[in-house]
RNA sequence: GGGCGAGUGGCGGAAUGGCAGACGCAAUGGACUCAAAAUCCAUCGGGGGCAACCCCAUGAGAGUUCGACUCUCUCCUCGCCCACCA
């Protein structure tokens, strides 16, 4: 008889055929129905693939396959995000050069990606360390200088004390380094930003119109953080200095009894002369700046603070001298830095007062005798404003002090320098002579000059020592072949950028390098560009809502702007996975619950495994991956084997004429996959397939040849090795061009043959299940009644007719009588 | 503290206003076997009953509805994200 389902043989065959073949290559630039479908860009880690980013990858390749044999041209690119701390981190923990690690992980990640048996267009592969790719990346840092969308500026920024280098606040989470873990602090140190802020509005309007999962959207939305207030000036007595603040409720403006600068503020050390008692606040300034962010915020809801002693303000609503403090819950990079404080009407300022007994006089009526009231309502207290609404007042209030109405966002610029080694080196140069000159490519940043982009690639020296050095600096900065180079303008002895940019810069463009990796004159071709894009299916964690799907979004507006793409949103949908955990667990090494995908992959087979962990959960959930559940797959494809083995061959002879349940049930599991995964429902669309094979085994004589057929192309993008097999095996024509089952059409459903002539109807009696009965489809009620009530058991429920108070019918589906 | 999501058999999960537990795992019994594995058949939420059947059950409690796992409210638990944003 046939041979045994041998899933090693026959999946190292077709990895190699397709291959040579190419036939996941589309045609870039010529391709009619162009779908360009990814998952997010994986960095390669030494320890391998992880067993959730095969599955991700999987669940992005079963959709693929499926919009490939409903007709598209699909386009499902892979590379490798290898800049970065996180390699670099690994290359220091085993104390390996990043570029010797390179050729090993690489090789490894896509040798382990070919086996996940997945449809990747290989010729467009790409690599962020590669100077092919990292040119392109210093020329839009390049184009970002040019026009003033990057700046340098010295601010306090969050720095890593474990990795030794600046972080964006995207890369802070909750006070800790997004990397390693280690709680980070705040440092003063000039470095390079993105101005994401100029597109804090733009980036928010668009979300409606994105087809992206919910919670993204609303994480994306939070993050960017618009509120709207007011601007308001306090004069501080007898000078000509005043603080400004930022507030959403100028309507409790009567009730601000004190201020609060932030301790990083300049305006404190302008007011230096003035304050009595400036040891005090220099050592809470100092100690403040010490202090981490987690400590910071962890000693939570006790407020601490220096009151600046003669220094006094002036609440401009009702003119009344207030005091000004300096305390660290006030944020320095949000507004202005400084607050008015409404004890009654906000927690925070009421817990700081409360410790150092300022007054709190109640201006909103909250109809409660409690002190501290939140919510909007009706002023009081609060002069001509008194029996006001809030709303009406906020404006009123504002106008009537001379501040103005204020849109403010959360959002901060994107810090994008990092002083480590393995990164793109920041295509600048900086000459201190054209500095003092007045002289500069941009006159807001005098002495910076941008490196010609005939010098792209600024390469990444190999630097021996590549450990990062905690001053601030670069590894680089100590290669002096490195930096020292002539100034472009004045060619005295100018200094190199020694600082890299941020991983996160290399994974911001990189879809927009794909269909144009063979381009090596331009970044990418706008036709191809323009006819690819934007990505249709993107795939990807939740956890970078609010980094890469947010620098993306950016960059690719920017480029909109700039003309150089022809649409403003990257992605057209975009769906977040779920996690698999393990035994419950997220899998960690130390807690020893890591699936190791190559174990997996060599005792089960590739099929097995994307059907068994498409199969486990749903896609966007995720859930536990348990060892004893792939026994059921293995047991399905054999059975798969087995049945396709015995019946696909039949001669036409041998076919039966077909069953009407057995062509009805094909044509229901053909519509229910079809649907199920367009939602990425591949679990339930993974049922579907079991339940149709099942009641292939049970009437195997009412099976046809074609319907055998039909079975393998609906499994075909979850399990492509096995289908591909018994496809060639009796179904292909041998000599058309390429008949691989992968290219065939994907079966369609007659509407007229998912409807049965017969339906079950539901009987209950006041709502509760008594009896069913099977009737023609679209009886009409009538005729449903007059068959309800000669039911048996409906008499015995209902044994007097006249107290029928109602009957109701639902077509097709349940009955229920309700009685009095 | 805020936001988002989830709570259904021994387990993963299905059903999103209409027969709760599809599909699969595990388990139990049986067939085959000298035996085991594999395979096949049967049982498989709880309680009652010889049985036909009946009752209870989707984290807890209320509500809306002829009818609620599904919608609304309150509470509890868990997960993820954000977190002194004025």
């Amino acid at each position: 008889m046939s041979m045994k389902y041998n899933p090693g043989k026959i999946e190292s065959k077709w990895k190699k055929l397709w291959l040579k073949k190419k036939i996941y290559e589309p045609d870039l630039k010529n391709a009619e129905r162009p779908f360009y479908t990814l998952m997010m860009f994986p960095y390669p880690s030494a320890e391998g693939l992880h067993i959730g980013g095969v599955r991700t990858f999987t669940g992005v390749d079963i959709y693929g396959r499926f919009k490939r044999m409903q007709g598209y041209d699909v386009f499902e690119p892979i590379g490798l995000d290898g800049f970065g701390i996180h390699s670099e981190n690994y290359a220091l923990k085993i104390g390996k050069h990043p570029t010797r690690l390179v050729p090993i992980t690489e090789k490894n990640f896509y040798r382990q990606l070919v086996a996940t048996g997945n449809a990747f267009s290989w010729d467009e592969a790409l690599e962020t360390y590669d100077p092919d790719y990292y040119r392109w990346t210093q020329w839009i840092f390049i184009q970002m200088f040019k026009r003033g969308l990057a700046y340098r500026k010295k601010a306090k920024v969050n720095w890593c004390p474990s990795c030794l280098t600046v972080l964006a606040d995207e890369q802070v989470v909750s006070g800790e380094c997004e990397r390693c873990g280690s709680p980070t602090i705040k440092k003063d140190l000039e470095q390079w930003f993105f101005k994401i802020t100029d597109y804090a509005e733009r980036l928010l309007n668009n979300l409606p119109k994105l087809d992206w999962s919910e919670n993204i959207k609303i994480a994306q939305e939070h993050w960017i953080g618009r509120s709207e207030g007011a601007l308001i000036k306090f004069p501080i007595l007898d000078s000509q200095i005043s603080i400004e603040v930022f507030t959403t409720r100028p309507d409790t403006l009567f009730g601000a009894t004190y201020m609060v600068v932030a301790p990083e503020h300049p305006l404190v050390e302008t007011l230096k002369n003035r304050i009595q008692n400036w040891k005090e606040a220099e050592k809470y300034i100092s100690a403040a700046a010490k202090r981490s962010e987690i400590e910071r915020t962890a000693e939570g809801k006790e407020k601490t603070g220096v009151e600046l002693k003669g220094v006094r303000a002036i609440n401009p609503a009702n003119k009344e001298e207030i005091p000004v403090y300096i305390a660290d819950y006030v944020l320095f990079g949000y507004g202005t830095g400084a607050v008015m404080a409404v004890p009654a009407h906000d927690a925070r300022d009421y817990a700081f007062a409360k410790k150092f007994n300022i007054p709190a006089p109640v201006v909103i009526d909250g109809g409660q005798e409690e002190m501290l009231y939140v919510g909007a309502g009706r002023l009081i207290n609060s002069g001509k404003f008194s029996s006001m609404q809030s709303d009406e007042a906020k404006r009123a209030i504002t106008e009537f002090v001379g501040g103005t109405l204020k849109v403010q966002y959360r959002l901060r610029d994107w810090l994008i320098s990092r002083q480590r080694y393995w990164g793109p080196p920041i295509p600048m140069i900086f000459c201190g002579v054209c500095e003092k000159a007045g002289m500069g490519e941009r006159k807001d940043a005098l002495g910076w000059y941008t490196v010609p982009e005939s010098e792209l690639p600024v390469r990444l020296p190999f630097v021996k020592d590549f450990r990062p050095k905690g001053t601030g600096e670069s590894p680089l900065a100590s290669v002096k072949s490195f930096y020292e180079i002539p100034c472009p303008k004045c060619h005295k002895p100018a200094r190199r950028e020694t600082d890299v940019s941020d991983t996160f810069l290399d994974s911001a463009w990189y879809f927009l390098r794909y269909p144009s990796v063979s381009d090596s004159r331009q970044a990418w071709n706008s036709g191809i560009t323009n006819r690819w894009l934007p990505v249709h299916m993107y795939i990807g964690g939740a956890e970078h809502a609010v980094l890469h799907l947010l620098y993306a979004r950016f960059l690719t507006m920017v480029f909109y702007d700039w003309k150089l793409v022809g649409f403003e949103e990257p992605f057209t949908t975009f769906r977040a996975h779920g996690l698999i955990t393990k035994g419950g667990a997220k899998m960690s090494k130390s807690k020893g619950n890591v699936v190791n995908p190559d174990d997996y992959f060599k005792r089960y087979g590739a099929d097995t495994m994307r059907m068994y962990l498409a199969f486990l959960a749903p896609f966007a959930e995720g859930g536990d991956f348990q060892d004893s559940g792939i026994a059921g797959i293995t047991r399905f494809l054999n059975r798969v084997w087995e049945f396709s083995n015995a019946h696909a061959k039949k001669t036409s002879s041998e076919f039966s004429p077909g069953d009407e349940k057995v062509i009805k049930s094909v044509h229901k599991a053909v519509k229910k996959v079809t649907e199920d995964i367009a939602e990425l429902h591949y679990n339930t669309a993974i049922s579907a397939l079991m339940v149709l094979l099942n009641e292939f085994e049970a009437k195997p004589a009412a099976v046809n040849r074609e319907d055998v057929g039909i079975f393998l192309k609906l499994l075909a993008p979850f399990a492509p090795f096995i289908t591909e097999e018994l496809w060639q095996k009796f179904f292909a024509d041998k000599k058309s061009r390429s008949h691989s089952i992968h290219l065939e059409s994907w079966p369609a459903f007659d509407k007229k043959l998912i409807v049965d002539e017969t339906v079950v109807v539901v009987v209950q009696v006041n709502g509760v299940m008594r009896d069913k009965f099977e009737i023609k489809n679209d009886a009409s009620e009538e005729e449903v009644r007059t068959k309800v009530l000669s039911l048996e058991k409906v008499k015995h429920y209902v044994p007097d007719v006249s107290k029928i108070k109602k009957f109701i019918y639902i077509k097709n589906k349940i009955a229920n009588i309700v009685l009095q």
